[in-house]
DNA sequence: TGCAATTGGTAACAGATGTTACTATTGCCG
DNA sequence: CGGCAATAGTAACATCTGTTACCAATTGCA
């Protein structure tokens, strides 16, 4: 809605420029993809401090970790689509991590394709060490709102994805 | 997982387990860095359908471009600060502009280090093809929220860029 | 049953990105 | 002045990431 006012008394359109010609501005500093990804990308590297730089884990393993943690063992296809990432990020996220005997996979009788992936005690170690460090940060991070605002956010959010990926 | 419901018929608080030992759950598809992430990453592809695929834009040179359309000519190193790109991430960026001349670089007198950048026609041209797209795109998105919501927004992603950038 | 399509997974390459170190220029302070 | 520190920018290397193609196992259907 191209910052147009409605006048009052009257109906005369402002015709100092014709509409088809007139160049909307861009302002980086105010354009939401741009706001995103820059709080993304900061909120993102604060809570790497933790993971990565601490504990020596990518991002993927990272999240792969997250997952298992919270759920279990686990059919690998599956992992991608609960924490959002593709196959080879999987594939390599597992590497990664079975490399520090930190998951460990089993191949499922009844479909050898797909194997199932689980902590190992070692595996389990890290998450419940890394976990309440996030959780914490996490906090902090949120402190800076109201509690108004944390749930409106929790909502944004929400119709932000919703309405991104029906694209 | 492990959520524990109240227990009907008295106050009788659930000690099996001292609190201090008792292990937060961190539930990924709630953790706000998570999901910042995934909705930022969607939101960035979403319009790099845009510059990217249409236009074959790098990340840093739509930025660029972008700041370069909204204030003119203005010194390289000032770039980074405004568009959030580091100086190696200006450098290519700008590399890849040029060579598609669309920006041209000019030496200043004062300071031969720092040379002055701005759009060529053809920038200009491309920028003024791009913005209406990237807008239109924008309040699509936007479209999904409430005016107070978008208001919100707005106000969230400040407080919390504030939050993280004083870690 | 048997063959084509689908699925899970990985290898291999190409391209993007981060990091370190280097050059060139300028500012600062003795 | 002289030279050390700071700044702008880039090259070169290592790493990470995305893409394509491929293999193996399974499913579906003619």
């Amino acid at each position: 809605m191209s910052r147009r006012y409605a006048r009052a008394g009257g109906g005369i359109a402002d015709h100092s420029q014709p509409a088809s010609r007139r160049l909307e501005v861009l302002e980086l500093q105010r354009f939401l993809p741009y706001r995103l990804a820059v709080l993304a990308d900061a909120v993102s590297k604060d809570i790497a401090g933790i993971y990565a730089e601490r504990f020596d884990l990518t991002r993927q393993a990272w999240r792969i970790l997250a997952v298992l943690g919270e759920r279990g063992k686990m059919a690998a296809r599956d992992l991608g689509r609960v924490a959002t990432l593709d196959k080879m990020q999987i594939s390599r996220g597992l590497a990664h991590l079975e490399a520090r005997a930190l998951v460990s996979r089993e191949e499922l009788a009844t479909d050898r394709r797909n194997r199932s992936v689980v902590l190992t005690r070692k595996g389990r170690e890290l998450y419940e060490k890394i976990v309440p460090l996030a959780l914490t940060r996490e906090r902090e991070l949120l402190a800076a709102l109201t509690a108004n605002e944390v749930e409106a956010l929790d909502r944004i959010v929400a119709k932000l994805m919703r309405a991104v990926r029906q694209a």
